[in-house]
RNA sequence: UGGGGUGUAGCCAAGUGGUAAGGCAGCGGGUUUUGAUCCCGUCAUGCGCAGGUUCGAAUCCUGCCACCCCAGCCA
């Protein structure tokens, strides 16, 4: 089923691979490239995360190399379980395997506390006393150069014993930090004496009770690096100002390997909002049903819609990595999953708003069944039979009355080809009492059946169709773009810009074939205009599809040309 | 106004001194039992701006402009 096609085909050579090559072909770090892919579980991953997990387990694939998955849950209360959970399933769907080597920042607290003592022997750390507000205050600014805090010059073995203490949960959370000792005039401000440990008395969801003080994001990251032997931490912009920090640390402790830090953008997505603190609060005011919501753009949510990971692989190659602020156009991401389903996804017929139609010289109780391709350029995909009757349904929007000229479909006197059956001719249309179409008698001729020798005579229409006795009840949910602002992340309170019509339920007909089938079983609906798949809530007897993305319809075009004629 | 980054088409993105790849979007056309797919064509005298160096500059130099990031005991 929508089987990854290994057609991702070699990736850019981005200004990261060009380093990496450079890297092996010197033979620095032995040749060896090893990645990491860190997130921190506070939430469920998202399109942005995809950037960076095609990169980092990409990159290392090129080069025989490895990746770990490394949970970087430095900050317990932010952390959960579930998230943990719900990453390890997305980055494998993703199709990424990180084997034996997944971590987390938690597994190295003791050699993390270790090299923190051994920055305070060396006099490059300190305990400091000071409020969090006072620290903030010897800050400075921007312009303002900071003020040394007056714990700055304690002796190491008083701040050895203080911080001791810390770990000892002598203290009350935010009384003690443990600080770096680097310089407070720096231009840098994230070398203004970062804070290395902060006091928690929290319970870690894997260390228990065991700490009560927990390492910083520069502290941790780098050294978890080092540990682990990456040899090229890939990470986003923002953290550029903090790489001489991440050098910093390497330089003082010299570990046996040592990391590079190299920095790109990342990716957003117009109309969407790729934070995972926004995408939070969309599920907690249950604007969405979860963060696997079809809607979301997270990689659980384009799972349950029906996106094929292999798309999104194909989506991240073409998007290509730079230090560009960028913003990517819906329209790439969904031309990569059209192309995918183009190829993969069988046919199947789907009558959305039916309108009834007798063919008046079929005979009464006769039924047939008709052989329609799986895929109209793949006849390897085989066939399926498709029952034919007297009383089909027809799409209400394949019939007008008026017409205007370039109108390829039914009309009063005009014929159209039922596809994989036969052409037919209105001869009559049928109103109720309020003039309204209910109905259609057509006559068919019975020469044309699909696939039959006399079958080729040539009409400009062809339109689908469903047996009415045989015709399977199921919804159809549409969904449409969650905001209506092409960049929702940038308001202060995303749900002004919130799309009120983002899902859309409507009763439809399948063809009996989609009666039974599995469950995330992808398809397009012939004719219908889009690719739909089974969710995970599929009942067997009533199928529910979630449409994925919207074929191209030139026939929008035609007909806006028409109006304006 | 301190520091760090980034500017190539509507959106991405190659290009590393030799005369502007590719994709998406758009536009025009052909094939088609999905108005889909597919195929063909078209789309920057121009690379943030202004000077300069050079036979030759998106690439080198100088100056300017615009945008993004940084003042968590978040990551």
């Amino acid at each position: 089923m929508n089987d990854d096609k290994s057609k991702d085909s070699a990736p850019a050579k981005d200004f990261i691979r060009q380093i990496v090559s450079e890297d092996v072909a010197t033979g620095k770090h032995g040749g060896a490239v090893v990645t990491r892919f860190p997130p921190e579980p506070n939430g469920y991953l998202h399109i942005g995360h995809a950037k960076s997990i095609c990169l980092n387990f990409g990159l290392a694939q090129e080069h025989g190399g490895r990746t770990y998955l490394r949970f970087d849950d430095t900050n317990p209360g932010k952390e959960r379980e579930e998230f943990v959970n719900a990453i390890t399933e997305d980055v494998r769907w993703l199709g990424y395997d990180w084997q034996d080597r997944l971590t987390h920042a938690s597994d190295y607290f003791d050699r993390l506390y270790e090299a923190a003592e051994r920055l305070v022997e060396l006099g490059k750390a300190y305990v400091d006393s000071l409020t969090a507000e006072q620290i903030r205050e010897h800050r400075g600014t921007l312009t303002e150069p900071g003020r040394n805090s007056p714990h700055r010059d304690r002796s190491a073995a008083e701040n050895l014993e203080l911080f001791r203490r810390m770990r000892d949960g002598d203290f009350a959370d935010g009384e003690h930090v443990l600080r770096a000792k680097i310089d407070m005039a720096s231009p840098n401000i994230n070398m203004r004496d970062p804070t290395l440990y902060r006091i928690r008395h929290l319970h870690h969801q894997r260390t228990g009770d065991k700490w009560c003080i927990y390492p910083m994001y520069d502290f941790a990251h780098g050294l978890s690096d080092a540990f682990e032997g990456i040899t090229h931490s890939l990470c986003t912009l923002e953290f550029e100002d903090h790489r001489p920090l991440y050098n910093w640390f390497l330089d003082q402790l010299k570990p046996l390997h040592r990391p590079r830090q190299i920095e790109f953008s990342r990716l957003s997505l117009a109309y969407t909002v790729t934070s995972k603190r926004k995408l939070g609060k969309l599920v907690e005011e249950r604007i969405v049903d979860g963060w696997d919501d079809p809607r979301m753009p997270t990689l659980a949510g384009m799972r349950r819609r029906g996106y094929p990971a292999a798309a999104l692989r194909d989506f991240c190659r073409r998007i290509g990595v730079t230090k560009k602020e960028n913003v990517i156009e819906m329209s790439l991401l969904e031309n990569g999953v059209r192309e995918n389903l183009d190829h993969e996804a069988p046919r199947r017929m789907a009558v959305v708003r039916p309108l009834k139609v007798v063919i008046s010289n079929y005979p009464g109780e006769q039924t047939e069944d008709l052989t329609a391709a799986n895929h109209p350029n793949r006849l390897e995909l085989g066939d399926r039979s498709l029952p034919f009757s007297r009383e089909i349904y027809i799409e209400r929007s394949d019939f007008m009355e008026e017409a205007p000229r370039k109108f390829f479909r039914l009309k009063p006197g005009g014929e159209v080809r039922l596809r994989y059956a036969y052409i037919i001719r209105c001869d009559e249309v049928i109103r109720n009492e309020a003039g309204e179409v209910v109905e259609l008698r057509c006559s068919y001729d019975p020469d044309t059946r699909s696939g039959t020798g006399s079958s080729d005579r040539k009409v400009k229409g062809t339109i689908h169709w469903l047996s009415v006795p045989h015709a399977v009840a199921a919804k159809v949910r549409l969904y449409d773009r969650l905001f209506t602002d092409p960049d929702p992340g940038s308001a202060d309170d995303i749900s002004t810009h919130l799309n009120p019509a983002s899902l859309e339920t409507v009763d439809a007909f399948v063809e009996p074939s989609l009666r039974n089938s599995d469950a995330a079983f992808t398809c397009q609906f012939e004719r219908l205009g889009y690719f739909c798949t089974d969710t995970t809530d599929h009942r067997p007897d009533h199928p529910v599809l979630n449409r994925i993305v919207t074929l191209r319809d030139s026939w929008a075009k035609i007909e806006k040309q028409d109006i304006h004629r």
